[in-house]
DNA sequence: TTTAAATTTAGACATGTGTAAAAATGCGTT
DNA sequence: AACGCATTTTTACACATGTCTAAATTTAAA
């Protein structure tokens, strides 16, 4: 990401950024991701292609931007208040929610795009990677033969296996469900 | 893959498949996957760009054909004359000699591209849909509140990701040990 | 309000991608 | 050797990507 998300944006670059992902947003909901093109984006949100460089590096970091909109509508990051034995379960719950909000979204993303496609393992790593971090953090005493680091892994691609499962392959669970099956792959 | 593999092919198909995947591989061992074009490609292999796009759809598919060949050196689809019980302990095993014998070009190709990137998880999906087709026979029999697909996705995404991280993220383990650590991770 | 600094914009350029159709080449068969 | 066929190569085209520059515009501070 070329534009710096900390520093305070004027109101003229958060109408920028505004503009670019609500195209992508809406592009996503059109048609495959690969045949998004920039100058498309572009069109849409009615600003010169110099301005989109301005912003982001490419394609995929507009992507990647959409997801931490995405991601900052949940309350994933207050984790902290959380005891730590429900911590997967949060985690689980905060993602599915936030999935849940924009299920018309992820449901013509999975129309158009084919199941391993770029853009699926996009939003799939993008939610992967935030549940990582967490949970690392929170396996910190636990000891075990297998490093932690490949023990968060684990808990992470499952959690995102299971969510998958129901909105990107569209089998309807409830977020309880989501529960009993990532704890019985967990062999919990 | 716009050629047809599954026909019997001309010698100079034959060569022609084998320069460019030849050339793809070189370039990996070189530089990242992004940095790499088609134009390199046929350049490296002495092809004009409109015979690369008789053979391949895109660079995906090319890289694609690579790691089919990679597998097929490998005996992983001799699996049927193996006891249900050790299969997955077999399908480990088999990913696991084909990534060693290639362990200097996976190295290389760790070290150019980001730990994310589209080419790291395209193999990594490669093996992966390897290994969910053949456990999804094998699992026919057991019962589960989880549907055998799932199933069947997580534990080759455990395989996978024990030997990313044996041989992505470079952290030196026998087979015998990712084993153990697969064991330790699906709860066993 | 004025002004200097920062940002945005327009357009050009080099490079890359993918398709289509015509021309050339190789290869087995007669 | 000549024919017919499939494959390979050439050529041309339309469009996308990413970088760069100078001019226009906006912003923040005096």
């Amino acid at each position: 990401m070329k534009y710096d998300l900390t520093k305070k944006s004027t109101k003229g670059a958060q109408r920028t950024l505004r503009a670019f992902s609500d195209a992508m947003y809406k592009l996503l909901a059109e048609k495959s991701y690969d045949d998004i093109s920039i100058n498309e984006i572009c069109k849409i949100s009615n600003f010169p292609r110099a301005t989109f460089y301005n912003y982001f590096e490419d394609k995929k970091d507009l992507l990647n931007y959409c997801w931490l909109l995405f991601k900052e509508e949940s309350n994933i990051e207050q984790y902290h208040d959380v005891a730590d034995e429900n911590l997967q379960e949060y985690i689980l719950g905060q993602i599915f929610e936030a999935m849940d909000q924009h299920r018309e979204l992820l449901t013509q993303l999975a129309k158009h795009n084919a199941n391993n496609s770029s853009i699926v393992s996009s939003i799939y790593e993008y939610f992967k990677n935030e549940a990582i971090t967490i949970l690392k953090q929170d396996l910190k005493n636990q000891t075990s033969k297998v490093p932690l680091e490949l023990v968060a892994k684990h808990y992470s691609n499952t959690i995102l296996l299971v969510l998958k499962w129901i909105f990107i392959e569209n089998h309807p669970l409830s977020k309880r469900e989501a529960m009993e099956y990532v704890d019985e792959l967990l062999g919990k």
